[in-house]
Formats: structure tokens, C-alpha cells, sequence
DNA sequence: TACAGTTACCGAACCGGTTCAGCACGCGAG
DNA sequence: CTCGCGTGCTGAACCGGTTCGGTAACTGTA
């Protein structure tokens, strides 16, 4: 009844423990017709490695890990932790990798779980999510000597691998839309500052309306994620004496909050008001009226990421990935700006 | 350089090995001197145990399995998922324990999943989601003889832990508060019908109806999750000669789309119609107008049923929790059924 | 004082793999 | 025929813990 072990699957091969171990492996070492031999073996006694045995013996543990560090009340609100999480397992089921997943409050507690699986050796790698303007994490990371993949766009990265994805290009595409509908005062309501990919939105923003010309009201308004800090941020906008007329949020979650916002304060989406969600989901196209939004393909981008780390771990060199470029799909949130001047 | 050993401590306190391993796992056989001493010499030099090792030798992994069996398309739009992972960590955070996640697409692969977890010794222990009517897991498990606890309310489980939640007093309340705001058509947009929750709060529903002498047009129509069902399903309930007065949706985004239909259609929310929705999430309170939601401490019953099966791993008897009773939270988008008949 | 029982510790086996040194054998070259 | 070398396999050490049998020293009892 119990579980065949190499040394079962030797012993009925008659081989030494060595030689399965070679021939399970797929090492030179052993002839042809001897591997057979142990594979049909091993494969009629049901034998399946040991996980434990082979991380003590110096193979890694075959688990990658992830941290995620955020107040909980804001893990529930983000469709893109999922679908990420969907692309990440695509590649880690090819590989037979498993993923640990850890939720803590900060980015402290995050270390200290790295450093107590460097030290447990319960990962062979890490994903690194939610990348901070100077995060902390990259140097302990490269320090502790574990393979990891960096979402997101970092200066400086320490050796590590690289997924990038170009928020810039996104916020610019973004931008030049809403100008062409004539839109000139548009505000960015942000995420939470911390976040290079926010800062990272916030700056391609700024950029593009000083490319356009476009000046005055047009700002980025940081609003952490909360969906009570959106929604604040969005009463306070449209009540002021010259409301914007096109709103950037973040994500999905706040821009439906933030359109519930312009509705109870009576203000027309999108005749009077244009709204723009970060990160497409189900739930853009099926809210009323359906958000235009910016598409990225989350679980690709999961998906490559985790190529990459296998690859390093794998014994490869570090890589660099650049996530395809985010599509902006129009909905039904996204129209002419009310005072757009008449097209030139 | 260096990771310490339990050699490393055990040479340098001048004690054996096998005495280090006591010393350090609280077991008796061990003066409370060299306890000490032991564990100083252990601080000092930063040991840390090796999970590989100790799972070989007998001891457990220390990691919990969860498997999520969904289409990924459904995974992004559930903030119930992270809120139930923010609950279990709580409880791993304390014991030590970590969360290894698989997401899959159908059951069989679930099923596969935990054999190779069994047979690898990956995991000590399962949470299991999303309960089916008949639901195969429950045989295998025990037969695999893993510990786990069942999330849901099962008929027979199989000597296994189980962390019920009471759906139907849930759904006897949201039914009783509609008929007493007059309302007498009432449909329930239900999940997926293998869910064995979605069928208890069907069966509730249909229960209370009867016992109120509400017949006619009050159903439960399932909608899959999916949100384009969940439309489409609305669009054509407000199409009928008679529509409903009141809609239960099984999820939050399903009641959000329902939501945008009845709008998208004319039909005011709540004036002519009445929304509900179950697992209340920040998108409930921000959504306008905010949505009357069902809500249950969704953190709280993924710690408990964790707690639960920490124990059972620890050598416990499997037990049971109840979760908390869901709150109904009036908001928005229920009043008075306008074709109520006057208070008696 | 002799003996049994306890306490505190030692030493070794063991978990299930990986890896390396070494050995036997066969084959080609000289 | 002998030497040298590559091939194919063996046996043992090793990874870092846990656990168990054994034993020396100490304690209590008759």
C-alpha cells in the first residue's frame, strides 16, 4: 500500500539505486534498453518522486513563490490579481512547478516571508508584483541569491528578470483619444502613488498634455485604490466651479464607483462627462453603460513572467519580456467633450 | 556563509544532534539547561529548520492545498476568492503554515491535482471550494486519506472537517424582506445549478414562496456566473408581459450588469425594480444607485475553516464550524414594490 | 549497599532522492 | 596481445532533519 520508492523500482529492475535515479532523469550514463527497462518499471508500480527528497538533495523545490502585500479590503476589488493568476498557473502547469502564495499587510512582512523562504528554501523563485517607486525589494532579493521575475518597468533591476509592460504608451494612446474627442480638461485619478506603474501612468499624462498643448485643469489625482477615496476625489471634481469633462481611473472598480458618482450628482456619462477604466474585465462591458477601457492581455502577461523565472531557475540567463501594447476599446463611456470646439 | 545545520548547532552547543532536534521541538528528554543553551546557540547562529528535511523524515510539509477548478474567465470577477485567501492566511500566518494555489479548469483536473499532491506528500491538508451537488471530491479525498475541510454545507462528508455557511436562513431573509416590501414577483439569478450552494439557496427560495403563498411568476432561473448570461437572462425577464418586481443575483457583478440592464432598458432601480445582491463587496457600496447586498464575513470563514483543518493536520478530530449568519444590507436598489398592495 | 527506575543524553538508522568515485567489461589501436 | 579508453553500472556518501534503542549517571527504596 505504501508509496513505491526509487529504490522499490530498483530493486525490481534489478539495478542499483543510482542507475534509476540516472534513468528517470534522463541523464547519460545508463544504455537505452536498461532505461526502458526502468521507465516501463517505475511506470507499473505507479512510482512518482518525492518532492522533499529531491529538495534535500540540493534539485529545488519546484515551487515559485508570490507575495502580495496590500490591505486586504483592496485584494477583493482587483479582477487582475485572478487573471493573472490564471496566466501564471498556464506556464506553471506545463513545467510541473507549483506556486506559493502568500497575502501580507506590507511590503515588510513581504521581506521577511523572502527572506524565510531563501533561508527554508521552500521556492526556487519569486514573482514580484506591485513594484515600488524605490522598492526595497529587488536589492534583498538579489541578495538572497533567489531567481526572480519584476513585473513591471524598473530602472535599475539588479540582474533580475524583467516583464515589462509599457504603461507610458498605454497613457499616451489614452490621452490622444480623449484630446481627439476635443476633451482639455481631463484628470487622471490615480492609484496609489507608491506604485512605479501608477507613477509611471501619471507621468506619460503629464507628458502627453504638454505635448498636445493642453494645460490648465488637466492633472493626476492620486487616490489609492480605495474605492471611498475615488469616489471622494470624484465628487470633489465635479463639483468645482469648471469640472473636468474626462476622467482617467486606474481600474475598473473605481471607475464604475466614480460613473455611480457623476449619476448621483446628475452628471451625463458620457454626454457630460467621459470616463476611461484601466484594465478591461467582464465587468466593464456589463456595466451600464459599458466602460471604455484599456485592455491589457493580464493573463499573457502572467504568462510570460513565468516563463521567464522557470528559464532562470532552469539555469538560464535572466530575460526581459515586454507584455503586448495595451489596446484602448471604446465603449459607451468615451464621447465628444460638450464644449469640444468644432472640428478644425 | 552558509545556511546552519541542526549539525552546526548541535557541535557548537556540544551536544548531539538528536538532542538539538528535541531541544528545539519543545520535546522532553532534554534538561531545561540545555534547552537553553541549545536554543541560544540556535538564535545565535540563525538556524533555521529546513522544510525538505523534515517532510522527509515524517513531518508534514507545513503547506495547505487549495485548488480552484473555474474557467479562467470566471476567476477575475469573484472579490469573494481573495477575501476567502485573506481569511486562510490569517490563520497560516500563525501556524506557520503556507498556501500552495493551483487553478484549474474542470474537476477532473482537480481531482488529478490532489492524487499528485497526495502521492508527492506536497500539501498536509485541502481546503475544498465550491461544493458540488454530487461532488466526487469528497470520496477521493478521504480515500487519499488527506485531511481537509469541506467549505459548504455537503449531506455526507466523509469524516472530513466542514465550515458550513447557512444559505438557506441567508435566502429565507432576503425573501422574506422583499415580500414585506409587497413584492410578489421575485426572481433568483442564480450561479452555476452544480453549485451546491446556488441549489440550497434555490430550494430555500422556492421554500419560503410557499410558505409566504407567494406562486406565479417567482422562480430561479441559473445563470452560470457569467455575466453575459446574467444579462441576458435580465433582458429577458423585463421583456415578459409581467416582469418580476425584484431580482436576487447570486454574486455582486451579476447584480451590477443586472443592474445596468434594467437601466439600459428604462426600468428604474428601484422604482419599478428591486436588486439584491449576494456577497457584499466595496463594488455594492459604490456602485450607484449602491447595491442592497447580502453579506457575510467572508474573511472570518476562510480563517475558521482553516483553523479547522490546522487542527485536524495536527492530529485532531475532524470538527465543524457554522460561519456567522449573513446580514442583508437595505441600500440602494430595494424599496416598495410600486404594485404593492397598501399596508393591511 | 544493592537494585530498580528515571533522567538526560548519545549514536545511529532512516526518510528518498542525487551524485560521485570506482570498477568491470568490451573494443579499437598499436 | 596489451594497453588505454569509453561505456554502463554499482555502492556509498550525502542532503538535514526525526526518532528510537541504548547507556551512564543519578535518585529513591528496601
Amino acid at each position: 500500500m505504501k508509496r513505491p520508492t526509487i529504490t522499490d523500482v530498483a530493486r525490481r529492475a534489478g539495478v542499483a539505486k543510482g542507475t534509476v535515479s540516472y534513468a528517470l532523469n534522463g541523464q547519460p550514463g545508463v544504455s537505452e534498453e536498461t532505461r526502458r527497462r526502468i521507465l516501463a518499471v517505475a511506470e507499473e508500480l505507479g512510482w512518482r518522486p518525492n518532492p522533499a527528497a529531491r529538495a534535500l538533495s540540493g534539485s529545488g523545490s519546484q515551487v515559485i513563490g508570490m507575495v502580495l502585500a496590500r490591505p486586504a479590503m483592496l485584494l477583493g476589488v482587483e479582477p487582475f490579481l485572478m487573471r493573472l493568476t490564471s496566466g501564471i498557473e498556464l506556464e506553471l502547469s506545463r513545467s510541473g512547478f507549483a506556486l506559493m502564495l502568500k497575502v501580507v499587510g506590507d511590503l515588510d512582512e513581504e521581506m521577511a516571508i523572502y527572506r524565510k523562504w531563501a533561508s527554508e528554501r521552500r521556492v526556487d523563485g519569486l514573482l514580484i508584483l506591485d513594484l515600488r517607486v524605490q522598492d526595497p525589494r529587488l536589492e534583498l532579493v538579489e541578495q538572497l541569491g533567489l531567481p526572480a521575475t519584476v513585473m513591471g518597468d524598473p530602472r535599475r533591476h539588479a540582474g533580475l528578470s524583467v516583464a515589462r509592460k509599457d504603461e507610458t504608451a498605454a497613457m499616451t494612446s489614452v490621452v490622444e483619444y480623449l484630446a481627439a474627442l476635443g476633451h482639455r480638461r481631463i484628470v487622471h485619478v490615480a492609484g496609489q502613488r507608491e506604485f512605479l506603474h501608477i507613477r509611471q501612468r501619471g507621468r506619460a499624462f503629464g507628458a502627453t498634455l504638454r505635448r498636445l498643448g493642453i494645460t490648465g485643469t488637466a492633472r493626476t489625482v492620486y487616490a489609492d485604490y480605495t474605492l471611498e477615496r475615488a469616489a471622494e476625489i470624484t465628487r470633489g471634481l465635479l463639483a468645482e466651479a469648471s469640472p473636468p469633462t474626462a476622467l482617467i481611473y486606474d481600474n475598473d472598480v473605481m471607475a464604475v464607483a466614480g460613473a455611480g458618482v457623476a449619476r448621483e450628482m446628475g452628471v451625463d456619462v458620457p454626454g457630460e462627462l467621459s470616463i476611461v477604466a484601466w484594465d478591461d474585465s467582464p465587468l466593464c462591458q456589463f456595466a451600464y453603460p459599458p466602460l471604455t477601457a484599456v485592455s491589457v492581455d493580464v493573463v499573457e502577461y502572467g504568462r510570460a513572467a513565468t516563463e521567464l523565472l522557470i528559464g532562470v531557475i532552469g539555469g538560464g540567463p535572466a530575460g526581459e519580456v515586454t507584455a503586448e501594447p495595451a489596446r484602448l476599446i471604446p465603449r459607451g463611456t468615451t464621447a465628444r467633450a460638450k464644449d469640444a470646439p468644432g472640428r478644425a
